[in-house]
DNA sequence: CTCCCTTATGCTCACTCTGAGCATAACACC
DNA sequence: GGTGTTATGCTCAGAGTGAGCATAAGGGAG
């Protein structure tokens, strides 16, 4: 602080750069999406902080995505801020990243960003469909190898952390986190982004820098949060039937629910209230709609969308 | 705010400082502690971020907090990242601050810094000895205040957010929403960091720039993490009677807990295991020492020390 | 027009978790 | 030995949860 801050202590470094990044989720089709821009190594919509012009980091936030991707964004919450100095792609420049996550209801972007499905970066994080293929066929092998490949303490270490992050050995799968999860596997070099050699498609498509990253925080966070803030309804449109609530909140926690005390916990929770009307396109018995009732949140401390436990795994 | 000129003669900022700050927490004899520095408006330890010198944010704080304070900390977590325009002394240069929580055992810190109970700046945060007087008696009235300044359909939304965030109207009191009640308070103009004209002291001990937000931020994060981590026991020393947790988890969460209750949940949730050692000192029948049983944290979920709903308020 | 398939919704039951309070135990001090 | 104090054990009612059976209400096939 003050007129001469630090320059410089060491030597090499002597500039820094603060730059907004956003983890821009949505759900259609029962998928969680993410807004990336750009192909072949897809990165987070970035941009530089304007010193002047952006009067707030979140204000900042909208505007670049707005510019980028011409989309306005409604809920917003600041995720984390990553500095590393061995970040970024100009090693001259310290680069500061505070990232974003925003939910919105998905709506076509413009330019060269695109809603990508989140779980094609983080397979290993579906369970909808049963435990997840690229886990048990590529990550489990690769945690035991690297369990293996150090011995004594290191390796109970090492055992005890996998256990842990991975439900194995007792313990149970936690959805929340999918950070931890991807972190061991960077550590581990087994994700491209660490240097991996292969890039087969079970270990997930790769992201810029560390923006994969930043991808699999979001995912821990909005898992949180669904257990007690009522967050769902950002992503939802303001009528919505209970089984399509309840596939966004599968979507998201990567879990199957159980569909009768779904309803009941949302209904008995006071969470929404039927309109009346019915959508007739379910295939089968047609299904009110519904409203997200605001003043939950006036009634309730945490009203959330309650998640169950997970059953250990194998 | 105005155009920028007239905060900055030059007409844009082209400079930036990123500087980490810590709320470093600790408690002793049941009161919870901050870390500060300075007297008369106390702050809480911040430094520059050396560019080059310091690997990343987290060793930057952990450098910071020792250099100026000589404490060494355990577990730090990052909590937020400020960077609004027109905050820090110097308007020519945008600052950004990256804030973490650090809970440590207490030690006596050295040069200008000392612990301060975290209650002097927050005190309709401490319900342990029934409702706060400052709340009932002096934010209470100023809310009723703020709502009846303005009318319409404005006074109802004022009213409705001072009833959700103070627990009032059928609300209940949220213990986690301390950061939203500081803000409430701060954009009401009411706490002398705002240009209050008095400062009295139910307005709770002010301190340098947007710090006392950042501690109210940081007793939300705790008290949140309280419930589905076992960070208490970075609070306490190896050995610890239950009482004793009770009186930790109590003093962060400004709340009396059931002492019956809270034991079942405790060792029933297999957090901690007694030592058969026993500590005479209580007044009474000595109590067991215990230990925190570190496998919990591989055999459940979400292993906290749960807290209770709070009583509505009148 | 029925039957059948599908999805939505209602309801029950066993069990766990929680809030509250009563009762007992074990020490210090007189 | 009595008394005050804190620690600890235990019970009970009520709310919350996980699981599964049963019914309702559409569309489409025969």
């Amino acid at each position: 602080m003050g007129p001469d801050h630090e320059r410089n202590p060491r030597g090499s470094l002597d500039d820094v750069a603060i730059e907004v990044v956003g983890v821009v989720v949505a759900v259609t089709d029962d998928r969680p999406r993410v807004l990336t821009v750009g192909g072949a190594a897809p990165r987070l919509p970035t941009g530089a902080l304007h010193l002047s012009g952006d009067v707030t980091l979140e204000r900042a936030l909208r505007r670049m995505v707005l510019e980028q991707t011409g989309l306005e964004l409604g809920y917003v919450e600041q995720l984390y801020t990553l500095g590393d100095r061995d970040r970024g792609t100009d090693l001259a420049v310290r680069l500061i990243s505070v990232a974003y996550l925003a939910l919105v209801r998905e709506r076509e972007p413009q330019g060269d960003s695109q809603w990508r499905d989140l779980y094609e970066f983080l397979p290993w994080e579906d369970f909808r469909g049963g435990r997840p293929a690229p886990l048990d066929r590529s990550v489990i092998p690769a945690l035991r190898d690297w369990v293996e490949r150090s011995d004594g303490d290191a390796a109970d270490v090492r055992r005890e952390r996998a256990g842990i992050v991975f439900g194995r050995d007792g313990s149970p799968w936690d959805i929340e986190r999918s950070l931890e999860r991807y972190e061991l596997l960077y550590e581990m070099g087994w994700v491209p982004e660490a240097g991996a050699r292969q890039d087969p498609p079970q270990r997930g498509a790769a992201m810029a820098l560390d923006h994969r990253r930043i991808v699999a925080q979001a995912l821990g966070r909005v898992r949180g949060k669904l257990r007690y803030r009522p967050v769902v309804f950002e992503l939802l449109s303001d009528e919505f039937t209970l089984t399509g609530l309840q596939r966004v909140v599968e979507a998201l926690s990567g879990t199957r629910l159980h569909s009768q005390n779904f309803r009941r916990l949302i209904d008995r929770g006071g969470l929404v209230e039927g309109t009346g009307r019915h959508d007739t396109g379910t295939g089968g018995r047609p299904a009110e709609l519904h409203r997200f009732r605001r003043e939950v949140v006036r009634e309730r401390p945490a009203p959330g969308v309650g998640l169950p436990g997970m059953p250990t795994s194998g």
